[in-house]
DNA sequence: GAAGATATGTTAAAATTTTACATAGAAGTC
DNA sequence: GACTTCTATGTAAAATTTTAACATATCTTC
């Protein structure tokens, strides 16, 4: 019962990269907080976390910060883009082929997938790292010029891959969403690449956190009518949740 | 006077890897621990410590740690092929184009790549990585499927990608050599790649660090006589040298 | 040299962690 | 089955650390 407490702990924490007290808390109603301390501290010395003021890290976190942007940029609304990426990982099925962006809400979406006998496509880096610890999952990585900001990449080239692979799905995030405008991105290669990917995939589902919404992107890459399923979350306003259903597209 | 502090708060705790406040404190008695805290606040902030009840530690500390087969394997002959990479990285020019292969010695001889106007062409996921927190350096990774035990990629799809861009230099490191064998590697499609690579470039250089020497693997991808330039370190046995040397090739 | 910005010091308030003790349950022993 | 012992857990006060707020000093820049 402890050792499963404990084992729960360190993988929330491999997947969150950091909690505090209060937020374990929530994940174990039924023992105290000190309980909970005390489990950290076991972990703390088996060397797989470490405690900090107010919770604890994971260490695998702690590898890939270095003060870059990308991983302050993962910090934020990072309840929401969990929450998202439970969902939209609990729709993937065994034996089948998607492609899955490289943003960071992504990355958290490679972080829940199940360790399924799938194959990933993917343009972004990251997920592609975290996927390759999959031991059932197989991975295959859109190549071409790295965009430093997030990690993910974008070629024109990428059309070789697509000339001989099949997906039946395809997951996407957006950093922007207006009725108006659609999907946009700020990258023009990569709105590219997820155009083409659109155009190729049987079905489209869209991850997009609420934070999003009435933003407006440089480049567009999908529209309203383009995707099948969105997966939001709480706070998505119910007006726009009626457009979507109008359309036949599914809100979860 | 502040940015001084801080840049020796952060050595400290390089080499230290943990400091309590107190200790701080003795080393910088003419400052309040209060000042102390917040030079730690902004470190923190640029991701290069993690502060921790007491104190702080460093972020390389903790890196050191951890439970992957990849970062298992990162830690044998570390010295050695930090020396390589350095050596390696002295060799590159501004403006140039070169390619890297995915190895973990790529991945050093990433870490100390100079920050020029160059564009990197890799394999390796890792590597790109960590190029792509360099402002002035171009990455692009060569896609395809992802290789997990060492995070690089291979497909014959990268043809498409060799087609239409040029790179003068590509610095590559074997798995295994023997003068008879030559270069070899774990993987087929990874040995396609780098002999597609070897075709490619005008001048190739290998760094081999001597733990590989006798050692052969099931797929060779280059002979003694197809590099120009070998980097090794001190072990390096004098007769391998002098057969190297025959035939023109520069050992370093 | 004055106004504003930056850096630092001091202290009280807030929050977190630790400690110590109490209780409950599991495991073994006779 | 009753007893002891050990482990896990809960509770609450005590100790420690961190934060916040304000005061002071130092440095800039015009």
């Amino acid at each position: 019962m402890k050792r499963e407490r404990i084992e729960e702990i360190a993988d929330l924490l491999d997947k969150r990269g950091k909690l505090t007290l209060e937020q374990l808390d929530d994940f174990f109603p039924d023992v105290s907080q000190m309980t909970l301390r005390r489990d950290l501290f076991q972990l703390e010395q088996q060397g797989r976390i470490i405690r900090v003021r107010g919770g604890a890290m994971s260490v695998k976190e702690v590898q890939k910060v270095s003060g870059e942007p990308y991983a302050k940029k993962q910090a934020i609304h990072t309840d929401e883009k969990i929450k998202i990426a439970q969902k939209a990982a609990s729709l993937i099925e065994e034996n089948s082929s998607l492609f899955v962006d490289g943003g960071t809400t992504a990355m958290y979406l490679a972080k829940e997938m199940p360790d399924l006998n799938i194959h990933v496509f993917t343009n972004g880096l990251a997920v592609a790292i975290e996927l390759a610890q999959k031991k059932n999952l197989n991975v295959t990585v859109i190549g071409g010029q790295v965009l430093k900001d997030n990690l993910s990449t974008a070629s024109p080239v990428a059309r070789a891959y697509f000339d001989n692979t099949n997906f039946e799905l395809a997951v996407m995030s957006a950093s922007a969403f207006t009725p108006e405008n659609g999907f946009s991105c700020g990258s023009q290669i990569e709105a590219d690449l997820l155009k083409m990917v659109r155009s190729k995939a049987k079905a489209m589902y869209m991850m997009l956190d609420s934070s999003k919404i009435g933003k407006i992107m440089p480049y567009t890459f999908a529209h309203l009518e383009d995707i099948d399923v969105l997966i939001t979350d709480e706070n998505f306003p119910a007006e726009l949740k009626e457009l979507f259903t109008q359309q036949n597209i599914v809100v979860m």
